[in-house]
DNA sequence: ATTCAATATGTTTTAAAATGAATAGTGATT
DNA sequence: AATCACTATTCATTTTAAAACATATTGAAT
């Protein structure tokens, strides 16, 4: 007898500026480590990443949205650093708030499931 | 004065066999070619998709599937075919209906956002 | 003015993925 | 047994994406 597999759903969204894709959930991740460790470098090594990477994440983020997301300052003690605006800061909790409702009503719809 | 982009969440959902991914919007759009014009090798063509893609998704979703979604004929009057079975009339169905209630409850709670 | 650790980019290398071409196999029909 | 249009599969090639490497720049602190 060969054992039934179960059958699930999985999703993922994105956050669209008109057409530009600015935020899904790695750069959620990415964000979430910057503010944790105040670099993109540091963040990017916490991460599979490269800085560079890591750095046209933050420059595409900062572009496709309406505010910068990442604050950036260079040079000086420490060699500079980044942190999360406030425009940064809600969209995190926004994206996590928006994932978590989608993640229970697919949860929740996946029931009626006869597939 | 710079024009406000205007937000909007996209998605996209998945069918997984436990932990094995085997439909997505892509695979249904060949499904339904399939059903269509039955064989994998014209359902390719309407898609821009060589056969080999084609093939290959084909059976990569038999093999994860419980049941097979194509069926396949080899040889014979017209060189052969393929069609889908009921498992992949339901699949397709399904995939649709629970995109669309997905898209109904994130174009509703989009409204809420204030990003 | 030198140091330092970070940002900012260009360039090169490597790896992965998609494509295309080529070839074999199938079986009802003629 | 020859044909035909499809499935089935391998292999070499091309394209694309990712990673790695290399520098330049910045500015507070010393």
């Amino acid at each position: 007898m060969s054992a039934k597999k179960k059958y699930n759903i999985r999703f993922r969204i994105w956050f669209y500026a008109d057409d530009d894709k600015f935020l899904g959930k790695g750069r959620v991740e990415l964000l979430e480590r910057i503010k944790e460790v105040g670099s993109i470098t540091n963040a990017a090594k916490g991460m599979k990443m490269s800085y560079r990477q890591a750095w046209q994440m933050v420059k595409e983020m900062n572009e496709s949205a309406n505010e910068i997301l990442v604050e950036k300052s260079l040079g000086g003690k420490g060699g500079g650093g980044a942190s999360i605006t406030k425009a940064g800061e809600r969209a995190i909790t926004q994206f996590h708030d928006f994932e978590q409702k989608v993640n229970r009503f697919i949860a929740e719809e996946s029931k009626k499931l006869t597939i």
